[in-house]
DNA sequence: TAAAAAGTGGTCCAAATGGTCAAAAATTTA
DNA sequence: TAAATTTTTGACCATTTGGACCACTTTTTA
């Protein structure tokens, strides 16, 4: 972790701290921060406690390198919204990647949930830099549509939080889901 | 807390684990169950660990009490749809009373978002009967009124799904929510 | 193949934390 | 007001946990 690391990890480098990463993923994401332990993680990873402080300066450090992988996977749906697109189509489109996000990275979900929820003590400078920028530009293109009467007038801030909250639900709040749809079609 | 309590609890009873809850929810809602810490939630009750310890048997024990009065809370709106309404005005006042949870009673959403987020150790049973329960009773309602023609067709369950989703997105993810709607008129 | 570098893990430590206990203080009851 | 009961707390304990240390092993490099 210190500034005169080499800029190309090694192979072993690169393999072991992918493995504490994906342990590391699947702990906090159950335990959260604080509920984690290294001892937990050093075991799903298969490593000893000593071996994944050697990677990682301390825990917290692996969940700030977490996270911020986490942020790009998040945002990359929504890069994708092209004004010169179709509205319906770039908005459904736009939607069924974050529905399928849910699906096949639920861990990934909870763990960016959970941070939030706690009052984003990591994110938070990210969610109102990079984030609101990327964001400010796709409303625009949303209030662009409007204007052009192509999409109804709809507040388009709001639509993200919608879609958002209503994709990510499904992962972030799955034992309730299937709690309540056992036994019932969904 | 022993079973040969009796069934009135003293003033002083009634006001120490009223303030306990009231600083337990304040500290839980912020840090988790693993998070909060009995340090924290005497000093935020203004009384001491062993005190605390005093009115309940544990931490786990102050969290479960919490987690049971919430969760009437949290039901209560969704036992006023009534079948006899209409269709829309029924729906209607449900998201809004929903919402006015979230603003109004944010430390509760959030609370109960970090026990489901995390697995619902604790209501889990709860959910799949007594929840599930009533659902089962509202979607009811829902498809009566779509076999009538008052309402167009959508699966009972998701359309629940959306709206506590989506309502409660405001309180859980307030933090986000502030974030980038910064400088944007909401 | 020898030296240097990278990687590993057993052991230990200090701080944090959930919880106990007995004695003191306050309150209620007789 | 004296005895009984309830409430409060300072001191203490056991466990967990993040992290440091250092000797040892493996891999890379010259």
């Amino acid at each position: 972790m210190s500034g005169s690391q080499p800029k190309t990890l090694s192979r072993i480098q690169r393999e072991k701290r992918s493995a504490i990463k994906q342990a590391a993923l699947d702990v906090f994401s159950i335990y959260g921060l604080r509920g984690a332990t290294l001892d937990k993680i050093a075991q799903a990873a298969g490593l000893t406690k000593p071996n994944i402080l050697y990677y990682y300066a301390s825990k917290d450090d692996i969940y700030f390198d977490l996270l911020n992988g986490l942020l790009d996977d998040w945002v990359a749906p929504l890069r994708k919204i092209l004004k010169t697109g179709d509205p319906l189509h770039e908005i459904l489109n736009y939607m069924r990647a974050k529905l399928a996000m849910s699906r096949e990275k639920p861990r990934e979900s909870k763990l960016f949930a959970t941070e939030i929820l706690h009052g984003a003590p990591l994110t938070q400078d990210v969610l109102s830099t990079s984030l609101k920028e990327i964001l400010d530009e796709k409303v625009a293109i949303i209030e662009f549509w409007i204007a052009e009467g192509r999409l109804a007038p709809v507040n388009g801030y709001h639509l993200f939080f919608s879609i958002w909250s209503m994709t990510q639900h499904y992962a972030d709040f799955d034992v309730q889901v299937k709690a309540l749809l056992q036994g019932a079609q969904a």
